[in-house]
RNA sequence: GGCGAGGUAGCUCAGCUGGUUAGAGCGUCGGAUUCAUAACCCGGAGGCCGAGGGUUCAAGUCCCUCUCUCGCUACCA
């Protein structure tokens, strides 16, 4: 069931629907959308029929928190960032067939049918839970829109679903004080109805489909992950929640609840599709239900179980709906040796490159592309950028086409010349470069495609090479005609990379066509392919890709350098954002209520010292502490072991609260608290007296 | 704690179903060259393939244990 489509009568190539909640950084186009975009120039270059569909993902809870707290509504968020999202792909390049919103009529229509058609079939299942409801704003409250008392750590600020100060994740329900942060009321609990989808039902089909039909030809890490959750038992997975914005669910006991974002979200692709049928005059079923096509996820590996293990469920319950045969997700990219953060705003944006490097689109591409998280999380430097663009690009690409066409220029008025009698080596190059889209096709359909840039690059090198061992520069000095040959041979060269490079460089290939004075190819244009243009395949197949007496353009350079004051800008401007960062978290928390005197003299707190430390064992966070507190040593249990191993803060100073009402924390009694703070990198530090001859068991105050 | 992925030259990575002296690019060192954006081209050095056991005639490659990184998940609250 799990058979490759032998020869596709077409692809359905998705990419991650970007969601709207900000603009998209280098992490993005390296995991998805670069990959995806050389995938499908390459089929296109190769004569496929294609729809390379994307569109913005604009629904869900993340959206109206972020107009709530900015004052707007969630259309205005919405339309704020597609925008800008649309355009950052328009930019770089990245050639989607149909771009479309989840907020468009034509998605909102598509969803609701499918909801119906399995509402219909009796694939969910209905239950009915207690959440907490705000009675002033009279609306369910998402975890998030609740805030309250950390039950762990004490933080005030706690949200719903997860506790930034501690980090530990946690229920609306679990909170201390709760409040609704949209009227500020105490939430009650309610009732409430939801749809779940039954995935334990379709554990049979998943373990066939994937675990045995795609043992070999998916990605380890997209397999593993599946598996992973496979065998740790799949559950019901709520369809809808209550929530005002999204789509509406269309069935009966509905009212006031939507389509859960990760239910509509990849019907999207759907949705896109029909869209750019109806524009382009298609049909879009064949591309979604035809056995004949590929389908192909391009995706980021936080979408791994949406679209490896709940998307096809729901297109399997549907029944219609073809399978994707591959999901070629992609690792993360980190960033100068940290994660990329949209709220921290830690990430090189698309838009903001392009105002820093103009026109520059190729070296972002190729960097990214060269260094993609293929197989592992991998590192952005700008030292990195800088290399690949210095080493590569300009001394090896660049500089092969500048010297062809210099040459060209000089000897022969830029006319290609005749060639006469053809080398061993000058067959045997020309035979190298036949090689090339065989090669290079090999990498992209394995989706290898860091490995594809570089025997793109290879074929620079080779021709650098030719030259280098034929030097028509000393040649030309004695035997003219020979030059000839050379150089009409160095140019064929340079014409296969215009048209190889075509879905990695896109625009480096447009202007070295424009140099070499050919035809765009036919993946550069929506009607197809271009009378004299040089496909994929002909590099491989003509004997002659630039014929002789043919006219080419002047030089003109490629890639320029870049210097190493422009990296340490890029390198400045993200340690201005680290500073930021840490004034923002400073600012963070709005100071309490006021307390009096006698509020404070309630606390004890005291100097002690750390006299034993232990892992709890059987959870990662928890260290038991004994501590002299001067009054007795006592048993803390503290949430620390993610800061400190346990013998390094044996013998320290620390300042403990030592009347907290002592509480048991698996199983164990822990008699205070150990008072902490953190430093920028999250790290906790201790708050202790800094100078020696502070006896233990000295109050504070 | 469970599960998954990764740990191979200074850096970024290849090494398929186990088989001769472990590869590539960058960096580094040396050479050659000047058509070219001081670029290209040639060559050298550099690896107890995370650690330890085991299977085998033979292990980076298979099995077990441990360890570090990342992710998911659980527990704790």
């Amino acid at each position: 069931m799990a058979e490759e489509v032998k020869s596709p009568a077409r692809y359905t190539i998705t990419a991650a629907l970007p969601y709207t909640n900000g603009p998209i950084h280098i992490g993005h186009l390296a995991g998805v959308y670069v990959p995806a975009d050389i995938y499908s120039r390459y089929l296109r270059l190769i004569g496929k029929d294609v729809a390379f569909i994307c569109g913005s993902d604009e629904h869900g809870v993340a959206i109206s928190m972020k107009a709530k707290k900015e004052g707007v509504t969630p259309k205005d968020v919405i339309d704020k960032y597609h925008a800008i999202i649309k355009k950052s792909f328009v930019d770089f390049g990245i050639t989607f067939d149909n771009y479309s919103r989840t907020s468009a009529e034509v998605h909102h229509k598509t969803a609701s049918e499918f909801f119906v058609k399995l509402y219909e079939q009796g694939d969910f299942i209905e239950e009915t839970t207690a959440q907490l409801y705000d009675e002033e704003a009279q609306q369910f409250l998402a975890d998030r829109f609740v805030v309250g008392t950390c039950p762990r750590c004490g933080h005030e600020e706690a949200y719903g679903d997860q506790c930034e100060n501690c980090g530990s994740t946690l229920n609306a329900t679990d909170l201390i004080n709760p409040k609704s942060t949209i009227s500020g009321a105490v939430p009650s609990l309610k009732e409430t109805k939801h749809w779940f989808l039954p995935l334990d039902k379709y554990e049979g089909f998943l373990k066939k489909w994937i675990l045995e039909g795609h043992k070999k030809d998916w990605k380890p890490n997209v397999y593993g992950q599946c598996k992973s959750w496979i065998d740790d038992g799949l559950k019901p997975r709520a369809v809808t929640r209550d929530l005002d914005w999204g789509i509406p669910v269309p069935v009966k006991g509905g009212e006031g609840k939507v389509l859960y974002v990760w239910f509509d979200a990849p019907i999207g692709y759907i949705s896109s599709t029909k869209e750019w049928a109806e524009r382009e005059g298609k049909d879009w079923e064949p591309y979604w239900k035809d056995k004949d096509t590929k389908l192909l996820h391009f995706i980021g590996k936080d979408n791994i179980v949406f679209h490896c293990i709940i998307f096809p469920s729901i297109l399997k319950a549907h029944g219609n709906y073809i399978l994707p045969e591959n999901v070629p997700a992609n690792e993360f990219l980190n960033l100068e040796g940290n994660k990329l953060s949209t709220s921290k705003n830690w990430a090189v944006w698309l838009h903001e490159y392009l105002e820093e490097f103009p026109n520059m689109q190729d070296v972002l591409r190729y960097t990214l592309t060269a260094n993609a998280p293929e197989t592992k999380d991998n590192d952005f430097t700008w030292k990195d950028f800088q290399a690949r663009n210095n080493n590569e690009l300009v001394a090896i690409f660049g500089n092969f086409i500048n010297r062809v066409v210099v040459l060209t220029n000089k000897y022969f008025n830029g006319v290609v010349p005749n060639p006469s009698n053809f080398s061993k080596v000058d067959k045997e190059t020309l035979a190298e470069l036949k090689k090339y889209p065989e090669i290079i096709s090999s990498s992209i359909e394995r989706y290898r495609f860091r490995e594809a840039s570089q025997e793109l690059m290879n074929l620079a090198r080779l021709g650098n090479k030719y030259l280098a061992d034929e030097e028509p520069w000393k040649v030309i000095k004695e035997d003219a005609e020979r030059v000839q040959t050379i150089m009409f041979v160095a140019l064929q060269i340079a014409t296969g990379l215009a048209v190889l490079s075509e879905p990695f460089l896109p625009f480096t290939s447009k202007k070295l066509k424009r140099i070499l004075n050919v035809s765009p190819s036919a993946s550069c244009l929506p009607a197809g392919r271009v009378e004299g243009s040089i496909e994929w395949n002909d590099v491989s197949n003509k004997e002659t890709l630039l014929p002789a007496n043919h006219l080419i353009g002047k030089a003109e350079l490629l890639y320029r350098k870049i210097e190493d004051k422009e990296i340490q800008a890029q390198l400045d401007k993200l340690e201005a954002t680290k500073k930021a960062n840490e004034k923002e978290n400073k600012a963070l928390m709005p100071q309490k209520d006021t307390i009096t005197f006698d509020d404070f003299s309630k606390l004890d707190m005291r100097v002690g010292t750390i006299v034993a430390a232990e892992k709890m064992a059987k959870t990662k966070k928890l260290l038991v502490l004994k501590v002299d507190t001067g009054l007795d040593t006592r048993t803390i249990v503290s949430g620390i072991a993610e800061s400190f191993a346990p013998e390094e803060i044996v013998g320290k100073r620390v300042t403990v609260l030592v009347n907290l009402a002592p509480r048991a924390l698996r199983g164990v009694d822990s008699e205070g608290m150990i008072l902490l703070t953190e430093n920028s990198d999250g790290k906790l530090v201790f708050v202790n007296p800094d100078e020696d001859g502070v006896g233990n068991g000295l109050t504070i105050n």
